[in-house]
DNA sequence: ATATTTTAAGTGTATATGCTCATATTATGA
DNA sequence: TCATAATATGAGCATATACACTTAAAATAT
């Protein structure tokens, strides 16, 4: 009986279907092709859709914000920190005292409306290059997926 | 003719549909996942991909491993360091001595080994938990939305 | 054969992500 | 009311990501 050789190449091959590695490689393909249009209003993709998400909200404290993206708490704390060192943002003690709310700030404003053009065009051309269908499928198996295995 | 209000409430509702958001919120809830599956194994999930990936090329440069895993190559760098600092992997001159190539060490290959019941148990869970169907759907779209949209 | 160009890689800087632990404040229960 | 539990946050630590710039070595062109 020939000893099998240790069969790491073939299970291996199956990582190339790993659902976390093809996740991180499409998100880091996307947020570059984001990023890049975003350029010319000196903020990035994800810094975006925070002023985007505290201009809807309205004023939110920090771990309301974070359930609504679905980010880990700490996380938010973090990437606030660029936005508030750029006085894009506003963070001030609420009511509760343990809280602490966070509201744009006239710049914050203006760099969020002068941003959103640069993101409709990004997100358009997205669109266009997966094709409308293709792209409604993604974001639809991406909402299905947070949905499922989120918690 | 009354004044349209700011329509930045309306625009901005639009963002909870961008790409590069709704990507990154999908990888964070999936990277906690294999993570955490991943957790008794001492190395992370990039890390594990890492490993497979140099363990099913053998011997690669570190440019030619960040093309395979469409990567950034000095993203590819760094996340080397914490893998050469604990001795899984190697890094030696090539024979073009521009190049630096990568292999496993022993211990690299055991804790591969030993992680891979792990990674297999996590990746299993999120084809269930999504159902086969879905679970494929997603790598699809994922698949062409790097090749579509990559370079 | 040497000057020029191309290619591979490392480093500085900045942001993004999340776990663990410590602290402050509010809510609750005896 | 006062001790305890629950909640909101910040900070330390470690990793992940990528642009711009620099350096070294190989390829090429004259």
């Amino acid at each position: 009986m020939t000893s099998t050789p240790s069969n790491l190449q073939n299970e291996t091959l199956d990582v190339e279907e790993c659902t976390c590695f093809n996740l991180r490689k499409a998100t880091r393909t996307v947020t570059q092709l984001f990023d890049d249009a975003m350029q010319p209003t000196g903020i990035r993709a994800t810094q975006f859709t925070l002023l985007a998400a505290i201009s809807s909200t309205g004023t939110v404290a920090i771990r309301q914000l974070s359930q609504i993206l679905v980010m880990d708490r700490t996380t938010l704390t973090r990437n606030l920190k660029p936005l508030e060192t750029r006085r894009l943002i506003k963070i001030v003690p609420g009511e509760d005292r343990r809280t602490r709310t966070l509201t744009l700030t006239d710049k914050g404003r203006k760099t969020l409306e002068k941003s959103l053009p640069f993101w409709r065009k990004a997100q358009a051309e997205v669109i266009e290059r997966l094709t409308p269908k293709r792209w409604r499928d993604l974001l639809k198996q991406l909402d299905s997926t947070v949905k499922i295995l989120g918690d």
